[in-house]
This record gives C-alpha cells, sequence and structure tokens, in this order.
DNA sequence: ACCGTGACTCTGC
DNA sequence: TGCAGAGCCACGG
C-alpha cells in the first residue's frame, strides 16, 4: 500500500495531538481540512506501520470510546497507552472529552 | 466502471 | 441511555 496525499494530511493533525489529550476522528479530518473525512481518518491510521511514532492512539469516536474492536489486542493497547498518559476511562469504557478532549 | 467495505457521525425513536 | 437508519467518502477487488 502506499499512503495517499489524504493520509499524509491525517497523520500530520494526529501528530499534534498531546499526550494525555484526545480527538475525535470527525476533529481529526476537519482539523485537516477535510470535513466529512472522518472514515478516512480511521482508514489513514490503520495503515501506520506498528513501529510509528503517531500518536494514534490519542484518537477516539464522537461518543469518548475506542473505536477498535472490542477485546481486540489493538483495542487494549490503545486503553492501556491512554491510561499510561492520565486519562481515566468510565465504567461504560468511555472517557470524558469535556475533561480528555484537546481544543487547539 | 460498479459495488461492497469500513478505527465515522448525526438523528430520531 | 441504547440502538437502528441513513448519510458520508475514499479504496480495493
Amino acid at each position: 500500500m502506499h499512503p495517499t496525499d489524504i493520509d499524509y494530511r491525517i497523520w500530520q493533525v494526529v501528530a499534534l495531538i498531546p499526550p494525555g489529550k484526545v480527538a475525535s476522528y470527525g476533529q481529526v479530518a476537519q482539523l485537516a481540512g477535510l470535513p466529512g473525512y472522518a472514515r478516512q481518518v480511521g482508514t489513514a491510521l490503520r495503515k501506520l506501520p506498528e513501529h510509528t511514532k503517531i500518536p494514534w492512539h490519542r484518537v477516539v469516536n464522537a461518543q469518548g470510546a475506542i473505536s477498535l474492536p472490542a477485546g481486540s489486542p489493538s483495542n487494549t493497547a490503545q486503553q492501556s497507552r491512554l491510561e499510561a498518559e492520565g486519562i481515566i476511562f468510565n465504567p461504560g469504557q468511555r472517557l470524558s472529552l469535556s475533561r480528555f478532549g484537546w481544543k487547539p
């Protein structure tokens, strides 16, 4: 696979999300100048190599939940990384966007 | 070129 | 709250 121009633009925005903060797929798309491209954000993150330095784990859905398949290794990894940055998950596996949401 | 597929989101019941 | 339904849009086959 080769990354498309859209992928790069999305990665650039994700790279800006500070530790301990999160952004939604839709928010990332918008900041990348691609309103309506929320699904493409997920597609772009999926293409990242495992060793990447891009903080892909700081992207969650609009409900403050992890969108990766429940119980999957990647889902677990994402939650661990976020918790390691001080982010707290509610009982319902969701985090507070008002508390941890990134406001550029 | 057509069609199904998503790490999505918003609306409405 | 929770969950379909319907838009959404670039990709891959």
